[in-house]
DNA sequence: CACACGTACATACCGTGAGTACGTACCCAC
DNA sequence: GTGGGTACGTACTCACGGTATGTACGTGTG
């Protein structure tokens, strides 16, 4: 029975000098969870996925897992928060070189929407995100990566026109459009065609665009009540 | 040891004349158990609730459970289906009396917003179904109820309008709605004040239908590509 | 009205998987 | 070198979904 113990395929964790070699081994094995469980989440989901099967791919112990997290949920979350942070930072990277607002607006939804055909993304963070940590844990994270992209778009191009929005109602369109944009990029990857679905998608929205553009020049107000 | 068996509070099933009392007996444990498992399922969620509990809850047992339901998943299914078929109904309710596309998107709207804000069917629908049932089966059972109705509403909206979009734009339109109701909503439910979000949410929909309408009028084309 | 049959359950059991208790090896500070 | 704390490994428990099997009662048939 050879037992290599820890000398396995250790992942690729960033090298930090300052670390000691214990730091790092221990680094690496929460990093290889993170990366078994992420890929097993995404594949098979939150609930067909057994941490034996985690620890096993990790190749490592319950032992291990549970003294880098208290549980599967919290295993759950670490690996939410990674695809999320991925997609935040793959979104405000679309944003740079764009000063117009609304070209910022055009370049995140296309970002948004390459974002949302990840499986991984689709998976974890549309899918069971809301499930598994429930809805109010779930916003908690959103509101702080992906939906602050949006909220930040939404803000540069309401300001723009004649309006003035107080917070609320900039937070209220900003939840529309994430939610839009969530949904329509649900039904792009699994369409047909979702390059043409895609690019629907765009049209529409840019129409709802054309639409704030057409009443910001003419100075519609905001209907105060329906 | 008194056993009750079948003396028990039976509940309120429709009285079918033509159903003998054997069927009757059983549509009323399959109502039973739909009825205890949407409780549960609504307040609690699906990973949190026990199959145990559910047949605690209707006064049977597994045996009943399993024997009108392959399993758990079916039962959630059977809940899903009728809260599901509930909302459609309360929507198309409230659709008759308008002629007016435009009053048409409006009342629905409300009556969407009303559905949206029910625990169960943000809990079972919007937060659990996708990730118990899957997408897939998820979009299937939407797609012939509350998402039917959507479309309707998005179809006499837009086909208002001089433009001509094919299926396909529809669709997209209507996805585009469906999602941003469902997320406003979702948000309306957990606010401060959800009176308040509502009408916030209606005024930025509204507002997006208003663009719509100025753009019809002074034939504005759709954009083929942004 | 007797009887065979199928429905509508109840009971007992099994396998899986999340979580826990406890033991141990190894690195680091002193 | 040594005490101590970190980073695991091992063995177990228990809850829960699912199954196999038994059974009572209503119902159609002769």
């Amino acid at each position: 029975m050879s037992k290599p113990s820890v000398s396995k395929l250790v992942p690729k964790v960033p090298h930090v000098p300052g670390a000691s070699r214990r730091q790092q081994y221990s680094a690496s094995t929460k990093r290889a969870l993170v990366d078994v469980a992420e890929e097993l989440f995404t594949t098979h989901g939150y609930a067909s996925t057994s941490l034996d099967a985690i620890v096993a791919g990790a190749q490592v112990t319950k032992g291990a897992l549970y003294h880098h997290f208290s549980g599967k949920q919290a295993l759950f979350e670490a690996v939410f928060e990674r695809v999320e942070a991925d997609a935040s930072r793959a979104i405000q990277t679309s944003l740079r070189g764009h000063q117009d607002p609304w070209e910022k607006a055009r370049a995140g939804l296309r970002a948004f929407l390459g974002v949302v055909q990840e499986p991984r993304y689709r998976r974890i963070v549309i899918q069971e995100g809301p499930a598994v940590l429930g809805y109010e844990r779930y916003r908690e994270q959103e509101e702080r990566s992906t939906f602050a992209n949006v909220l930040e778009i939404v803000r540069a191009v309401l300001s723009a026109g004649t309006w003035d929005l107080d917070e609320d109602m900039l937070q209220t369109f900003a939840r529309i459009f994430f939610g839009a944009m969530s949904s329509a990029g649900e039904s792009v990857s699994s369409a047909d065609d979702p390059i043409a679905a895609a690019a629907r998608v765009e049209t529409a929205i840019g129409f709802i665009l054309v639409g704030f553009q057409t009443l910001a020049d003419s100075g519609v107000e905001l209907p105060s009540s329906l």
